[in-house]
DNA sequence: GTCTATAGCCTGATAGAC
DNA sequence: GTCTATCAGGCTATAGAC
């Protein structure tokens, strides 16, 4: 009588493959795009054995948001209202830039979600994102006030950062077009921080 | 023998119907995930009677790729390099939210393929775009040089243009479960204007 | 020009041997 | 746990009546 309900080394290793090439998949293709084919031949398993690890393509597609969306807030999260408010939105700035070039699978696969009407992860955005967003714009409305940064609005604030950062994964094919053999995340990060500089040093 | 050459009325108006219902179906599920059956419904049409007007799924979305892109280029094109340095990058950025208003479907139909690797627009994008793009910007740079405007690399300002107006068009659903009630283009305008004018105005 | 019917392929998911 | 084989349903596109 074997007591295993801990996953054995190969559980634990089938399924980060299958969830990595599900996020490699996913985030090109988009949801509807995907297909578990795909996915099994991109973690070297069969369809079958695949779905011997989670019960369907959605489950799949779920599993990969719910372990990402902490990651993708922490940048946020780890905005201190104590700290000397240029130097913490410039940071918060450059963290989100880092996750860009990093996990740029990552980005693209929330693009997707997104840009199509978000319909798995609308509540989550609701909830938890306007709630940590609430409360981080407030942080910067009282750096407003107390006149340690110029007058900006703060939610927009948070928006251009977003944007900024998340282009130059999201828009990668297109920003390299243009750019030609030039690497974007050469000038991105200098651009970014001259531009943030200029916003919001006090009058 | 009827020599009917010239599209009818009713062609016309077919024609356009399902180009519009594509237009909503593209934009909201990306290429793979929408499905001819859905673009015939919203267009008020059988399916056959669609695909007599379009020989197949990929023929309607390239037709709309190519109507569009002219239109998704031409504020850029009207960047005047007699004009005044600012106030001409200014009006781009206006111009391109006014399109980010006005036209949000169009930006999602756009965003959709690139993030998904513009399989079929990338030929597109590494000339004519990036021949455009390239005229701009060494505008942009000849301002900079001459003290005009503060300096700042003339793509990456371009791009920031870009990620910043789309992304109230792309995240749209993002940026109103964080907003709540407040209309996202309420206070774009403004948060922008002073932007790029603390960016761009000469020090 | 527009329809019904359907061909032919691909998809997600399951059955059952090993 | 992993495979081969396969089902049922959905997909693009076409055939053929009207």
């Amino acid at each position: 009588m074997t007591e295993a309900r801990a996953p054995t080394r190969i559980q634990q290793k089938n399924r980060a493959a299958i969830l990595d090439a599900a996020l490699e998949v996913f985030s090109s293709q988009g949801f509807r795009g995907a297909t578990v084919d795909e996915i099994a031949a991109a973690a070297g398993l069969s369809k079958p054995n695949l779905l011997y690890y989670f019960p369907s393509k959605e489950a799949i597609h779920a599993a990969l948001l719910e372990q990402l969306l902490d990651t993708w807030l922490d940048p946020l999260r780890a905005l201190d209202p104590a700290g000397d408010p240029l130097e913490e939105i410039l940071d918060y700035m450059r963290r989100k830039l880092q996750m860009a070039r990093d996990l740029p699978r990552e980005s693209r696969l929330f693009a997707n979600e997104i840009v199509q009407g978000a319909p798995r992860i609308h509540a989550v955005l609701s909830s938890d994102l306007k709630a940590l967003v609430d409360e981080k714009a407030s942080v910067i409305a009282a750096w407003s006030d107390a006149g340690r940064i110029a007058r900006v609005h703060p939610y927009h604030l948070i928006f251009s950062i977003w944007s900024l950062t998340q282009h130059y994964a999201d828009f990668d094919v297109q920003v390299r077009a243009v750019l030609g053999d030039e690497d974007p995340f050469a000038a991105a990060p200098e651009f970014m921080e001259t531009l943030y500089r200029r916003l919001l040093s006090p009058a």
